[in-house]
RNA sequence: UGCGGGGUGGAGCAGUGGUAGCUCGUUGGGCUCAUAACCCAAAGGUCGUAGGUUCGAGUCCUGCCCCCGCUACCA
């Protein structure tokens, strides 16, 4: 395998018309930042570049929604995703921005070097533009009846009723989501990228010379590659983006998928004005993007053909995405808020960066879309980070403090059970670099646990809090070596969970040890004396579990009454069929539960006419002692009916919510009983 | 519709032709230094489904079913 002299990672831009939340973590930046600080251990020269994506239509949607200027929102979400990473410990050498003015000219020049090297081809086509909004319109942005099924809320793209993709030619009543008004043809020029002819560099460079490439990346490659490429168009009609910077492209930008990846470049350029090349134009440098799988076509595709058309820049050695987490089961949206927000886990859970690190990195989208849960975050926090880990630490530093007055004790002799345990550690540093090295981090993750786990075996089988009673030399011998081990955990748990290596350290009082030393043991040498201990983890208990999980089914309620469409109308009918319901307010006069059911109440009401019994399904939302007193709406012409065996005389009128709770219909303001509702 | 990825004990994963493994959970036992933590043992899987190839298939082939991506928001 070939050495690099350096390395060049980078993560997917995220976009900045939000924070960022556990799926972006556990899919990019969590295992982009192990394997970063695992290369910065091992004395690697290397970049990890990151940045928001700040062009694009959405963003000036989500503008034009909150009536601000995309330039706030991009300020807005930029600030806070920058934090987010920053107090999470995602460890870029540079967090920069697609807005940047180093951006601009760098986009624009590579745009630029192209044109002028004719490798784009120009296109002149119709495209729908509304002139209300004075913008051409993504498919995605008209919407009209669907000329296959009939459906009136079909998008330019496709018909979510019978799930036929379309042109947005094809739309039946054409209607712009951004003002209403009826969009009309224009024509409009634009330039494109020839896909087609990097096909036989990409198969060549892909399908031959990258069959390491994780299974879901090469798959989706020769997929794209076997069909055929077809010239894609790097530019768009907008005015939120980078300018074409070529005569005759007033008012367009770069494609934002054109001008993202290249802030890859602007952002190393920004972070290394003099040496970024050494990392972008030289064969020692291995390059490798982390992203998620929906981007695997941008970062293997279309980025490796501009990068070629180019020609002065080197090509990714290796694109891991991932797939994707889903949250409690569903899809985490960022429109619907259903997500667990970096930000907000930060402000929830002060200390437990490394928790969530570790959750994303024990069950991350490898290989097949993965599920957070609560249950799993409490389960691997109490059961693996609290008892397995932080259990053999407190267990060692607590025995030394107390037999040894917290000094690492002298060996006085290693048995072959002592040495077979020490020489476990470089058979465990070994798989924890291979499992790296191959980014395969969540064995990676495993691998270096059972670092801590060898730890807990050692203990108990040596069980030095029997032998203090006749032989403390052994005990002397036995709890050095549990400290080698401790202090071999603290170093190879780093790129995982950093913060607590830092404060495992800081109990051992352990100097700076390079990650070559993992498996020497004599981390610690004998009379060094160790700071107090404190626990490295703590439970977590049910209660915070319960107000996350209480949030979420907040958000899923929400979100039901947002997505809420009113059952279509009944068929009309005369008002003489109106009048013959005789509705009338009464006062609810007492209330009590029908027994042996669940949804029953027993209702007396005052109708003015008469004092009658109503029997009501609203046991479920109303205690009998909440109900007396409360003006109602009752149809009192029902004909009678008996509901378990209680002759019910009217109904009362109640509105139900999306979320199907149920809600009085109620004057509103006191009236007199009987008075008539028509 | 098509193409790609995935479907393995309660949960999360490994396993590309030769007796189905790992972590967590569960059950039983042990230990008591440790945050009721730790250690040992056991139970638990007809490997989505129906066929086929093979002496032999989770592993190869074919059909079908389910989830996800390519397709707004979005990793």
């Amino acid at each position: 395998m070939k050495e690099f002299k350096r390395h060049l990672v980078t993560t997917a831009l995220p976009y900045a018309n939000g924070p960022v939340h556990i799926g972006h973590l556990a899919g990019v930046y969590v295992p982009a930042d192990i394997y970063v600080r695992y290369l910065r251990l091992r004395g690697r020269d290397v970049v990890f570049i990151g940045g928001s994506d700040e062009h694009g239509v959405p963003i000036t949607i989500k503008a034009r929604q909150e009536g601000v200027t995309p330039q706030e929102i991009v300020d807005r979400y930029h600030a806070i995703i920058k934090d987010s990473f920053e107090r999470f410990g995602i460890s870029f050498d540079i967090y920069s921005r697609t807005t940047s003015k180093i951006h601009h000219q760098t986009a624009s020049g590579f745009f630029k070097t192209l044109y002028d090297n004719g490798k784009f081809i120009e296109k002149e086509t119709e495209q729908y533009y509304d002139e209300e909004a004075h913008q051409f319109l993504a498919d995605r942005y008209i919407t009209g009846t669907c000329p296959h099924c009939g459906n009136e809320r079909a998008y330019g793209d496709q018909c979510e009723q019978c799930g036929t993709s379309l042109n947005a030619t094809d739309l039946i009543n054409p209607k712009s989501t951004l003002s209403g008004s009826v969009p009309v043809m224009k024509p409009t020029k634009h330039w494109y990228l020839p896909l087609n002819e990097y096909e036989p560099f990409l198969k060549d460079w892909i399908l031959d010379g990258h069959k390491e490439w994780k299974s879901n990346v090469y798959g989706q490659c020769k997929s794209w590659l076997d069909l055929g490429l077809q010239p894609r168009a790097v530019t768009r009609d907008l005015d939120w983006g980078v300018p074409v910077p070529v005569e005759g492209a007033e008012g367009k930008v770069l494609y934002v998928w054109f001008d993202a990846p290249i802030g890859y470049i602007s952002n190393t350029k920004e972070l290394l004005p003099d040496t970024w090349e050494d990392y972008w134009k030289s064969e020692d440098c291995k390059m490798v993007h982390f992203i998620g799988k929906d981007n695997i076509v941008f970062h293997c595709i279309i980025f490796p053909a501009m990068l070629k058309a180019e020609g002065s820049f080197i090509l990714p050695q290796n694109v891991p995405a991932n797939e994707f987490l889903n949250l409690e089961n569903d899809k985490i949206s960022t429109s619907r808020n259903w997500a667990v927000w970096l930000h907000e886990y930060l402000a929830d859970f002060p200390g437990k960066e490394d928790v969530l690190r570790y959750t994303l990195t024990a069950n991350a989208p490898e290989t097949k879309d993965n599920n957070f849960t609560w249950k799993d975050f409490q389960d691997r926090n109490n059961n693996e980070l609290v008892a397995i880990y932080g259990n053999f630490v407190n267990r060692a530093l607590v025995l030394t403090q107390k037999y040894f007055d917290g000094i690492v004790p002298e060996v006085t002799g290693l048995t072959d059970y002592d040495r077979e345990t020490l020489d476990e550690i470089a058979v465990i540093r070994a798989n924890v670099e291979n499992s790296l090295e191959n980014f395969r981090f969540r064995e990676g993750l495993k691998e270096a646990m059972n670092l801590a786990r060898l730890g807990n075996k050692y203990l108990a089988d040596t069980e030095p809090w029997k032998l203090i009673k006749t032989d403390q030399a052994r005990v002397k011998t036995i709890l050095n070596v549990a400290l080698q081990l401790a202090a071999n955990m603290a170093l190879l748990s780093e790129p995982f969970l950093p913060f607590s290596s830092t404060r495992l350290k800081e109990m051992l009082n352990l100097p700076e040890t390079a990650w070559e030393c993992i498996g020497n043991s004599d981390l610690l040498v004998a009379g060094h004396l160790l700071n107090e201990p404190f626990l490295l983890f703590e439970k977590i208990e049910d209660e915070s579990i319960e107000k996350q999980l209480k949030r979420l089914a907040d958000t899923k309620i929400a979100n039901e009454k947002n997505d809420y469409k009113a059952a279509p109308a009944k068929a009309d009918i005369s008002y003489d069929e109106f009048s013959t319901m005789d509705i009338r307010v009464g006062t609810i006069l007492e209330a009590s539960r029908v027994p042996k059911t669940d949804k029953l109440m027993k209702l007396l009401i005052d109708t003015g006419i008469d004092k009658r019994t109503v029997v009501s399904g609203i046991a479920a939302f109303f205690t009998p002692e909440e109900l007396p007193g409360k003006q109602v709406c009752v149809l009192v012409n029902l004909a009678p009916r008996k509901l378990k065996g209680i002759d019910s005389q009217g109904m009362i009128l109640l509105a139900e919510d999306a979320d199907g709770k149920l809600v009085f219909v109620t004057p509103v303001k006191a009236v007199s009983n009987g008075v008539v509702v028509k």
